[in-house]
Parts: structure tokens; sequence; C-alpha cells
DNA sequence: TCATCATTTAGAAGATTATCTAAATATTTA
DNA sequence: TAAATATTTAGATAATCTTCTAAATGATGA
């Protein structure tokens, strides 16, 4: 989980998870999109690929990057958390009934 | 979002946000179950007020925090982007049919 | 085999972050 | 009004992160 979050908390790593929705890419032509060098680029795929949010295959000289969605089912699951089913008690709210503020 | 994948980004403050899942709770309280100083654990309450996870109302001499959830809904959206719908085309996938590999 | 291309690894610099201690602010109560 | 309580602000330090350049690895094609 926190590989998880520490993958999400960079713009340019949740673009390259938003580009790889459309299609899986290489190393390189995911660089090309972006103002950036390639290592840096390729430390960012790294961090994707610890988190497991991404898969890697080496094709020859290339590197195919995709989208792995079983993890993004888990960070799913753990939003969903806070969401109240609709039977629920409601909870303490701080915005309370002007009429009843002392 | 910047904000919102940033505040997220710590287990501490992930912590925070599923206690106050259970109710409001002072600033004093929340810190009492950390192992960590009070202004360290208010300086993550300031972070989570950035990303509106948050809100908080102070009465009398204490300051309650509660569960923003409008915005946890907006990150959950962002996930969803990622679900393909049953209809959408299958993407390009890298573990293709063993026997049309070459 | 050698030059080239795709990608990663190594190492460094600067920015950001988490945490601490000390001090400030604001509220309550004696 | 003064002391006590709840919380935040300020400032410092150590750790982590992003990005860069230079060099290494591994595959392809002349």
């Amino acid at each position: 989980m926190n590989n998880l979050f520490k993958a999400l908390n960079d713009s340019t790593r949740r673009e390259i998870l938003e580009m790889l929705k459309d299609g899986d890419m290489t190393a390189g032509d995911i660089a090309d999109r972006f103002d950036m060098t390639k290592p840096s680029i390729s430390h960012h795929l790294d961090l994707l690929k610890q988190a497991d949010l991404v898969a890697s295959v080496k094709k020859g000289q290339f590197i195919y990057y995709s989208l792995n969605m079983t993890v993004m089912d888990e960070i799913l699951a753990w939003f969903i958390q806070f969401k109240p089913t609709p039977a629920e008690k409601p909870r303490i709210r701080l915005q309370v009934n002007p009429r009843t503020i002392d």
C-alpha cells in the first residue's frame, strides 16, 4: 500500500498510467512524450513497476510497458471503505442545526 | 489532484482518515493515538486539510476534525477511468497466445 | 566484429518532506 | 487576572525524492 501511494504521488507517473490505458508502449515512446530525459522516465517506470502498477516485457531491443489493473482494484477497495453504505447510521457531523448551537 | 495524492502518500495521514471514518475527533485525541508529537500531527492534519480531505471546526478550546467525503469521490473517479467498460475493445496485451509467439 | 540504438544503472545536486523542540496563541477556570 | 489546557507556528535537521549527466548493458544490422 505504501509503494502504491508513493508511485501515484507524481504527476509524470500518473500521466504514464493514463497513457498506458490506451495501449502498451515502449520505454522510448513513453519518454518521447515528456520533456524529460530518458533516465528520469526510466526511474519513474521503475517506481510504477515496484508498485505493481505496470508490467514490462522485453521484446528484442525494446521493452514494452503495460498497465496492471489488479493493483488498481486494491486501491479502489481502500477508497470504498470510506463510502458509507446506505443503511449505515449517519456519523456525527460538524455542521449541526444552527438553532441548537450554543 | 496533486495535493490529494500528496496527502495520501503517508501512512499516518491515511490512518487518521480511517480513524475519522468512525466519527469526528479533536486534534488532541488524534495525536494521542500516535507515537508522535502533537506538532507533527498538527502538520499532518494541515496537509489533509489543504487537500480538502478533512474539515475542522473550533468549539471553544478544542478543534474537531471530520472527514470530507466529496473529495474522495473525485479520486474514486480518477481510478475508475482505468476500469474498462464491458463493451470496450480489448487492449493489446503483453501475454499473447504462446502458440503464436515467434 | 563494430557501430548504433534502446534502455538502464550509477552517482550527484537541489528540492521537498517528516519529525523534533521551543515558543506563540487562544480559551477556560480558579 | 493568572495559571492551565489545547492547538498551532517557527525553525532546524535528517531522510527521501526528482532530475540531471555520464557510463554501462544488451540487441541489431552493416
